[in-house]
DNA sequence: AGAAAATACGCAAACGTTTTCGATTTTATA
DNA sequence: TATAAAATCGAAAACGTTTGCGTATTTTCT
């Protein structure tokens, strides 16, 4: 009932073969304007929906590609999906859509999910606890076209999509410093991730160019729990070596940043300046407003999109290229910032 | 090689039958201990994965369950499908996630797209701008169980998750007369959609109940777009009938309503109080911090997907019943709606 | 007019599972 | 010891497509 009408049922109706009606939903040139005519009136009177698991089975392919994330609760992520989906679905596409929350055991179980082919691809930003990927290995070596954005797994040879983190992570430290910061502190979820390292250092090249020695203290790793990040960082903000400018690597460190200065009665941005990755709508209505380093999250996911399908859609297409595409990334100055 | 080995070419190497490997894999009690355990082993050295379509084309169903929501940037929707992961991941399904961006020609394509049996149920959430429903009358017609939470579809009998949207409602506009609002606001994206007539008619109710007496241009529909949101509340706010509150029926007409008053220069509290619908984590960093009526939404994603997976897994269960389910929502006063 | 080619369609296999029905062997029962 | 019952496995059909190949009819060319 559910499933419907099959192919064989609406040939019978039409005293047609099977293989003839296949053909002429296929607008196959082997079938007659005419006929095809009469099969279509059919199958809409019918309401005649191809099998898809048929269809995938025959065909060996699913139409379906897999996007794997670490949160939902993240503009950054949802946007990414948002582009990923409008690219695809263009192209008649599903999008399975799968979260790990940060955990790598988790991310480990969803990729064995995908290994039985049902998806055609994957599109993904590893946990932030992913060190070993022998996990991302196996689906890269059976064939999977896998690509990753963000948070990338080089040692995988295939397209990677992130932004200029070195590069603009330099240039929000040097606002910073130009902003009046003597000692900035770098915020992390973890000292693994790709991006995480690319940021740290363009963070270090910055002080180095102002002639700042940087006390490792200030280079602090979180965790994933909000509360714990909070009491981490009033021990920060309160400690023997304070910090008077924070950069966060990911968003929701910059919140537990001000949680924490809320708590602590210290003063953005007179006391402690703080500018933060994130691609939060609503970065100015914070209080105060705060400078972000956002992401093109969007042009992301739609190029992630574009270089699959056109990889899935073509025959005889070489594997994804083993490069690193990067996109920028833009600084919006706001009040948190902002010098007294 | 994608798709690795198959259950024959596995038999084939056990010198068993197919059929006796189906049955070693899936446990039955008509193989032996031994030959299990022989089968086990040769599957986990091999790498055999067995065919999700293949199954899913024998078994009629495909361990998928599609989530249909009208914006992905949303913490609530997120929440809520966070929710409805939890549960599902535990019995072996997988989501496919899909995202009409508020467009009801976009809403009924993908509903289109599942009535080939893709996926097994459907857990939807309607855009704003649907009315017209035969779409997905169409779906539950055809036997797909369809499940609705928030933006419910009261005309399809079927289980549907909301929360209490007239009792809060009731009780955050009293909370908005009690802090001295004399001519409240209230803003919504649609007057079609079901939870916004239930808020409507609350807030109503408590000014009916306080004998204020309501002019109609101060109960506003606005639109998708966010600019011309702010522009519309910036004319309300400026207009010949002020308001002195608002009550948004959803987030992001909150923070449109603090983009237009921060462009008037209108202080909130003091001349604007402002209440709203939001799951925003950080609705206490706003400035001023936001008071929200936040919904249980990742409860309402684990109670959806806990009857649907009774449904799916327990044998000739009886249809969804026809019911909605309640869970209340919760008041968080912050400064936006202190008196002064 | 006859041969060749083009057109339009049907038959049957194949994709990888699960399951019904038997078949054979082993064990338990009378 | 003969027989029923239980245990263990295999053969084959079925799920709904697509497609290679075969064939009959019509058209075109020489």
């Amino acid at each position: 009932m559910v499933s419907g009408i099959s192919l064989k049922e609406l040939a019978a109706e039409l005293n047609l073969a099977p293989s003839t009606v296949s053909r002429a939903l296929n607008d196959s040139y082997e079938i007659s304007a005419e006929t095809k005519k009469r099969v279509l009136s059919m199958a809409e009177k019918l309401n005649y929906h191809p099998n898809p698991f048929a269809r995938s089975l025959r065909e060996n392919k699913s139409k379906t590609i897999a996007v794997i994330i670490p949160e939902r609760i993240n503009t950054f992520f949802a946007q990414v999906i948002d582009g990923i989906e409008k690219i695809t679905q263009e192209h008649g596409y599903h999008l399975l859509v799968y979260c790990t929350h940060e955990d790598v055991d988790k991310e480990k179980k969803i990729v064995s999910l995908l290994l039985n082919g049902r998806a055609d691809a994957i599109v993904m930003s590893v946990s932030s606890q992913t060190s070993d990927i022998c996990h991302l290995k196996k689906l890269h070596d059976r064939g999977l076209p896998i690509l990753f954005f963000d948070r990338i797994c080089s040692e995988i040879p295939t397209t990677k999509f992130i932004t200029n983190d070195y590069q603009i992570t330099l240039e929000a430290t040097r606002h910073l410093i130009h902003q009046g910061c003597k000692a900035p502190a770098f915020l992390m979820l973890s000292e693994d991730i790709s991006i995480t390292k690319e940021r740290h250092r363009g963070f270090l090249a910055a002080l180095k160019e102002a002639g700042i020695e940087h006390n490792p203290m200030l280079s602090k790793v979180c965790c994933q729990n909000e509360s714990t990040n909070i009491e981490i960082l009033r021990d920060l903000l309160t400690g023997s070596i304070k910090p008077d400018g924070i950069l966060a690597s990911v968003e929701k460190l910059a919140l537990a940043s001000y949680q924490a200065a809320k708590k602590e009665n210290i003063k953005i941005p007179q006391d402690l300046k703080i500018i933060s990755f994130s691609n939060m709508g609503i970065a100015g209505l914070l209080n105060p407003s705060l400078t972000t380093i956002s992401q093109p999250a969007c042009s992301i996911g739609e190029e992630c999109a574009k270089i699959l399908i056109k990889k899935l859609t073509k025959p005889n297409q070489p594997d994804l290229p083993n490069e690193v595409v990067v996109l920028p990334s833009k600084i919006t100055i706001r009040a948190s910032t902002m010098a007294e």
